[in-house]
DNA sequence: CTTAGGG
DNA sequence: CCCTAAG
């Protein structure tokens, strides 16, 4: 019960995000006048359905499987079942029995349903109906994951192995993917991260996500990939789920319980299911060395900047990253429903939490396991729930939009609109020290997901030799006792591909390029740089870069360019308002002195004996 | 691929 | 750090 009233707490904390920024392709046309007064409502419905499933699922181990079929019978738009409605014993629950363990969020709308989006209810609860469903029989062990997107009646065929295995199936699963690790340390227990986000159950592993910090600094951004960054951050891990089953079920990859490579490299497939291995190896390199210049479509969803928007964009604007959250609520446009009040009808398939990280000790009993599942996921969604709304892929924050304005109508809904559980308020977690860029991968794979790969002994490690720092070479993860496995569940938006005469699924790889970590400079190789630049100059960052930094990988000649950018800000602005490792004066001094001799070189344009170094005008 | 700058 | 227009 506690967790319904969590559910409440969701409830009314549900707010979607302001999104300032315009839709991608503004369709005035679109904009109907007849429908402006409608405002949709019914996300909190969603939210409404999310939290029931949390309670679903907060329960499903103890109580019946039918705790909340009690409710409205009628217009019941969305069934909840949990998965396992057989109350199965510790003992017969294997692993993948509990993973198997998703709730069924809903079902199809039956064509005669509708959900009238548009009247606002006041009580939502009530127009959702979580009844049970269908059951789940045994083999559903094998289906456990979340049937991403279903439509009815356009059958779009993604081609990701992952999406592919989930049709096979008939039955909707939709749920919670769960994702265990099994370490030493045992996720706590206690309730105090209630309401505190994941906050709580992630510390444990304070190896495993890193890198989300600084990502959450630009609030206001309404850039949809910056939303992206922050929701990764926040939000990450949601998804509960044994790596183990998932990766045999949806990879060709053997899963070898206890194997970490082979765990995650399985995830990695899973989630890239059409990545060929010719483009991981290439993503790699690039990676390695140099910005990935490809446009970086978030968690999951991902496309080659070229194929997808040229595929998608011009036709209803384009994909963009979605967020890291879940979003398996597969919506759909009712086709016999083209009446003139526009009305949007949408059927909500299922629910999927989001990726979510559990440490959970080998020797840990199954209950155990359940229960830590439960807490982390209780903990997760606890706080505050809401809906979030995809268009295209896209977040729509702005919630007085309406849904013309958003891009969702009568004609697009089912390609383009998905929904996604958040945790209200994303707390950013303390994020764990994510694998360096340069980590080598065990096999290949898009490097992206590598993001919260366990990256020990990477903590601490003050650098004060340039040359460690210039050659940070990542530690490889050494977990041979460790499961590790990722869920990122791709939220892949429903693409206007079924829409669009592109013929479907063309080398439609996804390049998932992450962000890289923030890895501030130290003073070594400010020193490093500053010695460089004083030699050769503001405008050869390259020769600066194989001069100083040509160890150092992660650092490209753009990155100097920038730093140098910083350093002479930071050597203009008052020491007070310096941030982050001070960087001693002197060095400073010798930046402002480099940066002004350079800055006058350059102007002078005078090139009769070459540029003179600025050491010898400075008689060094 | 490099630069140079704005974001 | 990212993204990109220019060269």
């Amino acid at each position: 019960m506690v967790l319904q009233k969590r559910l409440d707490y969701g409830f009314n904390g549900y707010e979607v995000p302001h999104t300032p920024r315009a839709a991608r392709s503004p369709r005035k046309s679109a904009f109907k006048k007849k429908n402006e007064s409608h405002q949709i409502s019914s996300f909190d419905l969603l939210a409404a359905v999310a939290g029931k499933l949390l309670l679903e699922g907060g329960n499903s181990s103890s109580s019946s499987n039918n705790a909340s079929s009690g409710n409205n019978d009628d217009q019941c738009a969305v069934k909840t079942e949990p998965l396992n409605g057989r109350d199965t014993t510790v003992e017969e629950e294997t692993t993948n029995n509990i993973a198997e363990r998703s709730f069924f969020v809903s079902e199809i709308l039956p064509k005669s349903h509708e959900i009238q989006s548009y009247n606002r209810s006041p009580s939502p609860l009530t127009e959702f109906h979580f009844g049970s469903s269908s059951g789940v029989t045994s083999d559903s062990s094998e289906k456990f994951e979340t049937q991403e997107l279903v439509y009815e009646d356009t059958k779009i065929d993604n081609s990701d192995c992952y999406r592919s295995e989930c049709n096979d199936n008939k039955s909707m699963l939709g749920g919670l993917n769960f994702e265990a690790k099994l370490s030493r340390n045992v996720v706590a227990k206690d309730e105090n991260h209630i309401g505190s986000g994941f906050r709580k159950p992630i510390p444990q592993n304070p190896s495993l996500c890193s890198d989300d910090i600084d990502l959450l600094g630009k609030e206001n951004d309404d850039d949809g990939e910056n939303l992206s960054a922050r929701y990764r951050t926040k939000s990450f891990r949601s998804t509960l789920r044994i790596g183990n089953h998932f990766a045999s079920k949806y990879c060709k990859v053997s899963p070898k319980p206890r194997d970490t490579t082979t765990v995650t490299n399985s995830d990695l497939d899973m989630k890239h299911g059409y990545y060929s291995k010719k483009h991981c190896l290439k993503s790699q390199r690039l990676e390695r060395n140099y910005p990935i210049k490809k446009r970086r479509y978030f968690d999951g969803y991902t496309a080659s900047q070229s194929e997808e928007n040229a595929k998608t964009e011009g036709l209803s604007g384009s994909p963009r990253k979605t967020s890291g959250f879940l979003s398996s609520i597969a919506c759909q446009k009712q086709p016999a429903v083209q009446s003139r009040d526009s009305h949007v009808k949408l059927g909500i398939k299922s629910f999927r939490v989001p990726e979510l990280f559990i440490e959970i000790p080998e020797t840990a009993t199954v209950g155990s396991l359940k229960r830590t599942v439960l807490e982390a996921l209780t903990s997760i969604l606890g706080g505050e729930l809401r809906i979030g709304v995809l268009v295209h892929g896209k977040k729509v924050r702005d919630d007085s939009k309406i849904l013309l304005q958003s891009g969702i109508s009568l004609d697009t809904l089912s390609d383009t609109l998905g929904f996604c559980l958040e945790p209200n308020p994303p707390q950013s977690t303390k994020p764990l020290p994510p694998e360096d860029s340069d980590y080598v991968r065990p096999c290949n794979v898009p490097h992206t997901l590598t993001r919260c790969l366990p990256s020990p002994g990477k903590h601490a490690k003050p650098s004060n030799s340039v040359e460690s720092d210039l050659d940070s070479k990542p530690s490889a993860p050494n977990r041979a006792k460790t499961i590790y496995s990722r869920a990122l569940i791709p939220v892949r938006p429903l693409h206007v591909q079924a829409l669009t005469v592109v013929p479907p699924r063309k080398t439609k790889r996804s390049v998932v390029a992450q962000r890289r970590i923030r890895r501030p400079f130290s003073v070594a190789e400010v020193e490093a740089l500053v010695q460089a630049v004083e030699r050769l100059g503001t405008g050869r960052w390259r020769d600066v870069k194989l001069r100083a930094f040509d160890n150092a990988k992660h650092r490209t000649y753009v990155d100097l360019k920038d730093k140098w950018k910083t350093l002479v800000h930071t050597a203009r602005i008052s020491p007070q308002q310096r941030r982050g490792e001070p960087v001693p004066q002197e060095l400073l001094d010798r930046v402002l002195t480099a940066h002004a001799y350079w800055s006058q070189q350059q102007g002078k344009h005078l090139l009769l004996e070459g540029p003179k170094k600025l050491e010898t005008s400075l008689g060094l």
